[in-house]
DNA sequence: TTGTAAGCGTTATCAG
DNA sequence: CTGATAACGCTTACAA
C-alpha cells in the first residue's frame, strides 16, 4: 500500500505539502503542486482515510440500522436519507440486525468507537433504557418504527391517528364489521393502531368484538396465519384492517383459497403503500406513509446533532394518505 | 470521548496493559487485570476501532455492492454472505449505488483507501476494464451479475443453460409458441438468457420469431409494457419466458387486464424464485436461483482472498431448479 | 511557499 | 508480569 509518504519522496517534498495538495488547503506553488499531482498519479495513490479520519475526529460516515433490507418499505426510507446526506458528504451504509441483539450491539460498537459519525434507527432489538444509556455519547435518531423509551428525535406518523383514520374509512364505506390484523404488543406501532381501531369502532357506536383482533405479525405468511384462526371463529367480517401490505396480501391469498372474494365477500385494507399494494391482484387499498420524506427529515435531524445546531429532542410525524384501490368495496 | 489514555490513568497502569487485557493477548497478574475492567467500566469505555484498524492495517468490515435494496432477490444473497463472514469476526455492510457511477466510486474509494477489507459487488454500473485497474490492489469478487471483463473471482448460476432449461421445460408442457421478456443487452444475464431461449427453440425445431423478442427490463412496469407491445403484434403466444419474477407478475397482471387468464390462456414464467411468486395469485412458476448459496460462497472467495489463501481467479456456477407453481399449464 | 513535528488512539516490540 | 516507546497514515500549528 502506497501512503503519503511515498508521493512525498517520489516528488521530492514534505507530506505536510503532499497533504495541502489533497486537500487544497493552502497555497501551493504550481510548479511543486503540480509534481505532487503527477506522482500521486504515478503511484495510483488514494489517501488513507483511516489516517484522516483519526486525525480529524470524524468520518463523514452514517449507519441505517434496520432488521432486515427484505421489507420493501424500508428502501425507501434509506433513499431519503441518502439523499440528504450525499449533498452534506455523507456516505451511508446500511447494516441488518435480523432481529439479533448481538449483531446490534456489534454494528453499535461502530458507533461508539467513532467508525461512523452517526446513525439512524429504523427498528432496534433492544430496550430503550439499555440503548439510551449505551448511546448516550453519540449521534443517534429513530425513524418509523421509533421505542419512546429510547430517548432520541424521532420521525414517523401518528400510528394511532393514521389507524383510526384509516378504521373510519372502512366505516364510511358501509362497514360495521371489521377484523384487525395486527402484530402484536412487542410493536409499539402495533398497540398504536390497535388503539386507533378500536377508537373509530367506539366513536361509531360499533362494539369491539375481541375475536376478531388478532396479532400474528407484519409478514405474508402471519396474514395466512391470522386469516385461518379468522376462519375458525364461525361469523366473518365483512372488512379486515391489516397491519402492512404483506400481511394484507397473505389475508387475501388464504381467503381466496377458501372461495372468499376480495373485496365483493370481504374488503382488505392494507398499511404502507408498498409495491406490492399497487401490483397485487385485486391491488390494495392501503395508508401511505411518506417513506422517503421520513428517511430524510431524519437524516436532518442527525445532520443538525452532529453539527451541534439543535440539541433539543423533536418527535416529528408527518402527514400520511389513504391510497384507495381495488381491495375495499362501498357496501 | 475516553481513550485508553483514561482508563490507564484510572487504573494506575500504562497504556500497554490495558491494551493486553482489552485483547486477552498476554498474560496479565488477576489483580492488575481487575482494576483495568472495573475502570473499563467506570468509563463506559470502548476501544476506537479507528486507532486499532490504523495501527493493525485491518477494519473487518465488508462492502456489499449492489444497485438496491429494493430488489428483493439480494436480501437473501446478502444474508448468505454475512453468515459466512460474521463467524469469522467481519461486519457486513451494505451499500447502494441506485445505478449511479459517481456513488459507486464514492463506495470504492473506501476500498482503495482501506476503510473495509474487501467487497462484494452484486452489481456495478462502471466498465470492467476501469475496475480492473482501480481496484487492482484491493479485495473484490463479484456475485449474482458478474461482468467478464472485471476480473475478480466471480459465482452465480449458468444464465444461458437456466434459460434453456426454462424453455425447454415450457416446450416439454407443450408450448411452442414461447416468447421472451428480457432486459437488453446492458445485462450480461440478459444476454445469456436470451441465447438460451434461443437455443432450446433451435433445438426443438421451432423457429424464433423476433417480434415475441422484448427488452424492457426487470421490473414490474418492464413486464406490463414488454406484454402491451406483445398484445400489439395481433398473433399471441401460449407462453412467456419472463426475465424476473417482477417482470412476471407485469405481464400477468397487464395480460389479466385484457382479459387473458394465467395459465388457462398463456403460461407466465418467471426468475429466480423470489417471494413474490410465491405470493401472488396465481403463484409464478420460476426458476430458482440458490441465493444464499451464492452469497455465502462469494464470502468465502473473499476471505480466502484476504487470508491469501487462494490467488486464483475462480468462476463457480452454482445449480438451480425449476419450482413448478400455478401459472404454467400442459397443453 | 514549504518543512518540521506533534498528535489522533491503538498495538507490538523490547527492556526491565 | 509490566512499562516505555515506536509506529500505523494523516493533518495542522508553528517555524523557517
Amino acid at each position: 500500500m502506497t501512503s503519503i509518504k511515498d508521493v512525498a519522496k517520489l516528488a521530492q517534498v514534505s507530506v505536510a505539502t503532499v497533504s495541502r495538495v489533497i486537500n487544497n488547503t493552502e497555497n501551493v506553488q504550481d510548479e511543486t503542486k503540480e509534481r505532487v499531482l503527477a506522482a500521486i498519479k504515478e503511484l495510483n495513490y488514494s489517501p488513507n482515510l483511516l489516517g484522516r479520519s483519526l486525525r480529524r475526529l470524524e468520518t463523514k460516515k452514517i449507519l441505517v440500522m434496520l432488521n432486515t433490507i427484505s421489507n420493501q418499505f424500508y428502501s425507501r426510507v434509506v433513499k431519503g436519507i441518502e439523499e440528504k446526506a450525499i449533498p452534506h458528504g455523507y456516505t451511508v451504509m446500511v447494516c441488518m440486525t435480523h432481529g439479533n441483539c448481538k449483531i446490534e450491539q456489534r454494528y453499535m460498537q461502530m458507533l461508539k468507537t467513532r467508525l461512523v459519525d452517526g446513525a439512524v434507527f429504523l427498528t432496534t432489538e433492544q430496550d430503550g433504557n439499555t440503548l439510551t444509556n449505551e448511546l448516550s455519547a453519540v449521534n443517534v435518531v429513530q425513524a418509523c418504527e421509533p421505542r419512546e423509551d429510547f430517548l432520541t428525535s424521532t420521525v414517523s406518523i401518528d400510528n394511532e391517528k393514521a389507524a383510526y383514520d384509516s378504521v373510519s374509512y372502512l366505516i364510511k364505506k358501509g362497514h360495521k364489521k371489521i377484523a384487525f390484523f395486527g402484530a402484536g404488543d412487542i410493536y409499539q406501532s402495533s398497540i398504536k393502531r390497535e388503539h386507533g381501531y378500536c377508537k373509530a369502532l367506539k366513536e361509531n357506536n360499533i362494539p369491539v368484538n375481541p375475536n376478531w383482533i388478532f396479532n400474528e405479525g407484519f409478514s405474508f405468511n402471519a396474514g395466512i396465519r391470522a386469516s385461518s384462526l379468522l376462519l375458525s371463529k364461525g361469523e366473518l367480517p365483512t372488512a379486515i384492517f391489516c397491519i402492512s401490505d404483506s400481511c394484507a396480501a397473505g389475508a387475501m391469498k388464504a381467503l381466496a383459497q377458501n372461495d372468499i372474494k376480495i373485496p365483493d365477500d370481504i374488503s382488505i385494507m392494507g398499511f404502507d403503500n408498498t409495491q406490492l399494494s399497487q401490483i397485487y391482484m385485486p391491488s390494495i387499498t392501503t395508508l401511505k406513509q411518506p417513506q422517503y420524506e421520513i428517511g430524510y427529515q431524519a437524516m436532518e435531524l442527525l445532520l443538525n446533532k452532529i453539527n451541534g445546531t439543535d440539541t433539543n429532542i423533536n418527535h416529528l410525524l408527518l402527514d400520511y394518505e389513504i391510497v384507495e384501490r381495488e381491495s375495499v368495496k362501498q357496501i
